[in-house]
RNA sequence: GCCCCCUUAGCGCAGAGGAUAGCGCAACUGCCUUCUAAGCAGUGGGUCGCAGGUUCGAAUCCUGCAGGGGGCGCCA
C-alpha cells in the first residue's frame, strides 16, 4: 500500500538523518502519514517532525519541528514513489507522488485486472461473518436488506483484504416460534384440503402461509391429514423448513446475496452441545438455579447488570442457551479467528452479554465483532409506508427488489453508516438519473466500454508492446491515477471499520474523476495513435477500479447502458 | 429511572487527533455539428446541537446538558 511504502521512506529518512548525525538518537517516534484535506498540502503528509520535536523537548533539548522537518526531507531519496516535498505549517512534511512512478502504475493496474485492491492484511486469518439470521417462518421483512447487504458486501471486502471468509446464515429452527409456524402451517394445509381447521393463536396469519400450504399438498397431497396430528406437524417442520430456505434463498439471491452455510439451530440440541457447553459454565461456577429456571450469571462480568435466563422453569431452553453453545461452535469446535455478527439496532441489549458468553468460554471478547445497524424506513411521495399495496401484507425484500431493482437497494443501503437510522425513497431510488447516484457510478462505466470498442473499432492499439505511460501529463490524468491507486486503502479502511460504506463515496469519486478526464482529454483519436493507446490504457485502469469497486459493493457493472 | 446510538449547508449524508470541514440533491449561471449530455464547469450557502475540559492542535477524545431514535421479558 502507497501508505505504508511513503511511512518506510520517512522511517529510513529518519534513521539516516541520525546516522549522518545530523539528528539526535531519539525513541522511535510514532509516525503518522495522513492524507491531506488540502489540495496544495500534497498527496500525504506526514507529523514525524512534530513528534519528534515534542520527544526532544522532552528531553531537555531545544527543538525546532520545521528545522528537524528540514533534515528528514533532506534524507529523502529523490528516486521511487516520494516526489516533491516541502515544509509547511507547524512542521508537517508534505508529500508529493512522484509523477514518474504514478504513470507507471497504469500498466501495473491494468496487469492486475481483477486482482487490482487487494491487499494482505488479513493474511489468511479465518473469519466468519454471519448476517441475516432469522426464524424460518416466512419471507424476510425489507429491513433485513439491510443486514444481508452490510454482511455480504463485508465479507467480499475481507477476502479482498486477504481474510478467508465463511458467510453464515443462522437458521433458528429451534423454539416455539417454528413450533408455531409448523403448527400454523398444518391448519392451512388442512383448510386447503377442506377441513374446518382453525389457525392457531399467536399463529402466522400471512398469506403466504397457504402458498407454503399449496406446495405441500401438490408434492404430498392428504397423507397428513390420515395421520397423527403432532406427527403430521413434526414432519411438516422439517419440510417445511427445506421449502421456506429454499424460497428465501432465492429472495436474497435476488439481491446477490449467498452463504456458504445455513446452520441449523436445531443442529446444536441434535448432536447434544446445547447442554454440554451449560455444563462447563456451571463447573467454572458460571450458572446457577434461582425461582426454578437456570441462569448465566452474566453479571459478574463488566457492563452487565442482569442475569440471563438459559432454561425456563418450565425445563425449555431459551435462545440465548443455544446462541452461547453456537458462539462455542465458532470459536472452539470450528475455530474461527474472529466472527462478525450483523445484527439491528434492536438486538443491542444482547451484545454485552455475548461478551460476557466469550470471557465465560474463556475466549478473547475482542475477537467477537457486532456490527449494529439502523432501521429501515421506506419513503414514497414523501410518506412512511409500511405495508404493501400488492398483497396487503408486509413488504419483503423481494417486493423492494421488484420495485427499484437490485443495485438501487445495494448502493442506498452502502451509502452510510451502519449505526444510521436510513430513509429509503423508493421515488428516488427507481429514478434513473443523477439523484440517483449507482446510476452515475455505473453509466461511467458504461462509457468507457463504450469508449474501448470504439477505440477498437478504430482500429486503435488496445494492447500496446511498449510502456507509453510517461505520455500522461495532464492535470486530470494524474488525478484521475491517483483516484484510482486509492482503492487499497478504500479498502483497508472498509476493513478497519468493519463497514464498506465509504466504498460507495469512493466509487462515486473515481467516476467523477474519470469524467473530469473525459472531459479534458480526448481518448479516442486517429491522428494521434500512441497518445490514444497511452489514454486508452488509463481508461482501462479506470474502467478496473470501477468494476472491482462495484464488485466489491455487490452491484452490477453494465458494459452498456 | 438506567444503558447504547445519533445531532455537520435548506434536504440527504461523508469526514482516519492535524492545516482553509467536504460530497450529492435542491437553487442560480453557463456548456450538446466533437469518444454515451444518465454528462461537465461555475456561484451562493456552516455558531460541526449547547457548555466546559484534555492537547502544540478537537467535528473527531473526556465530562455535563438539550433534542431525536433504540434497548432494558423465564421473547427473539
Amino acid at each position: 500500500m502507497i501508505r505504508d511504502q511513503i511511512k518506510q521512506v520517512i522511517e529510513q529518512a529518519l534513521a539516516a538523518a541520525q546516522a549522518d548525525g545530523q539528528l539526535p538518537e531519539i525513541e522511535q517516534p510514532a509516525i503518522e502519514v495522513l492524507r491531506p484535506k488540502q489540495a496544495g498540502h500534497g498527496d500525504y503528509s506526514t507529523n514525524v517532525a512534530m513528534v519528534a520535536a515534542a520527544a526532544l523537548r522532552k528531553s531537555g533539548a531545544s527543538s525546532n519541528p520545521r528545522a528537524i522537518a528540514e533534515i528528514i526531507a533532506a534524507h529523502i531519496p529523490a528516486d521511487g514513489l516520494v516526489g516533491r516535498v516541502e515544509i509547511a505549517g507547524p512542521g508537517f512534511i508534505n508529500i508529493h507522488l512522484s509523477e514518474r512512478w504514478l504513470q507507471q502504475q497504469v500498466n501495473a493496474i491494468v496487469a492486475a485486472g481483477d486482482a487490482f485492491g487487494a491487499i494482505d492484511i488479513g493474511r489468511g486469518a479465518y473469519w466468519q461473518v454471519e448476517y441475516l439470521s432469522a426464524n424460518p417462518t416466512g419471507p424476510v421483512h425489507y429491513g433485513g436488506a439491510r443486514n444481508a447487504v452490510l454482511g455480504d458486501s463485508l465479507a467480499n471486502v475481507l477476502e479482498a483484504a486477504g481474510y478467508r471468509v465463511q458467510r453464515e446464515f443462522y437458521v433458528n429452527d429451534a423454539g416455539n416460534q417454528f413450533n408455531i409456524f409448523a403448527a400454523t402451517l398444518y391448519a392451512r394445509y388442512a383448510q386447503l384440503l377442506g377441513r374446518d381447521e382453525a389457525i392457531p393463536e399467536d399463529g402466522y396469519a400471512g398469506e403466504y402461509m397457504i402458498g407454503y400450504a399449496q406446495t405441500i399438498v401438490e408434492r404430498c397431497g392428504d397423507r397428513f391429514l390420515h395421520m397423527d396430528r403432532n406427527a403430521a406437524i413434526g414432519e411438516l417442520k422439517e419440510l417445511s423448513k427445506e421449502l421456506v430456505l429454499a424460497s428465501l434463498q432465492s429472495e436474497v439471491s435476488k439481491l446477490g446475496i449467498r452463504y456458504d452455510r445455513w446452520f441449523s439451530e436445531q443442529s446444536l440440541y441434535d448432536s447434544g452441545l446445547v447442554y454440554e457447553v451449560l455444563d462447563k459454565l456451571r463447573a467454572r461456577g458460571d450458572i446457577g438455579e434461582r425461582d426454578g429456571a437456570t441462569w448465566f450469571l452474566a453479571s459478574k462480568y463488566p457492563k452487565v447488570d442482569k442475569d440471563e435466563v438459559v432454561i425456563r422453569s418450565n425445563g425449555m431452553p431459551t435462545y440465548f442457551a443455544s446462541d452461547i453453545a453456537y458462539h462455542y461452535d465458532k470459536f472452539v469446535v470450528r475455530g474461527f479467528d474472529h466472527v462478525v455478527n450483523i445484527w439491528g439496532v434492536d438486538h443491542q441489549g444482547h451484545v454485552p452479554r455475548m461478551a460476557a458468553v466469550m470471557a465465560a468460554l474463556g475466549l478473547d471478547p475482542s475477537r467477537l465483532t457486532i456490527v449494529l445497524h439502523g432501521l429501515v424506513k421506506l419513503i414514497r411521495n414523501g410518506e412512511e409506508v409500511k405495508l404493501s399495496k400488492r398483497r396487503g401484507a408486509l413488504i419483503t425484500i423481494g417486493d423492494v427488489v421488484d420495485e427499484v431493482g437490485a443495485d438501487a437497494v445495494r448502493f442506498n443501503l452502502l451509502t452510510r453508516g451502519p449505526e444510521s437510522t436510513i430513509e429509503f425513497d423508493l421515488d428516488l431510488a427507481a429514478q434513473a438519473s443523477w439523484d440517483n447516484p449507482v446510476c452515475y457510478v455505473q453509466y461511467s462505466h458504461a462509457r468507457i466500454c463504450s469508449l474501448l470498442s470504439n477505440a477498437e473499432s478504430k482500429g486503435l492499439n488496445l494492447q500496446p508492446e511498449s510502456d507509453l505511460s510517461s505520455l500522461l501529463t495532464h492535470e486530470v490524468e494524474i488525478a484521475l491515477i491517483k483516484k484510482i491507486l486509492e482503492l487499497e486503502e478504500q479498502i483497508e479502511l472498509a476493513v478497519e471499520k468493519l463497514s464498506p460504506h465509504n466504498l460507495t463515496h469512493y466509487a462515486t469519486d473515481l467516476a467523477k474523476a474519470f469524467n473530469a478526464f473525459y472531459r479534458d482529454c480526448r481518448v479516442v483519436d486517429s491522428a494521434e495513435p500512441t497518445l490514444s493507446a497511452a489514454r486508452l490504457q488509463l481508461s482501462q485502469a479506470a474502467r478496473i477500479g470501477l468494476k472491482n469497486t462495484l464488485t466489491l459493493l455487490g452491484i452490477s457493472a453494465p458494459e452498456s447502458m
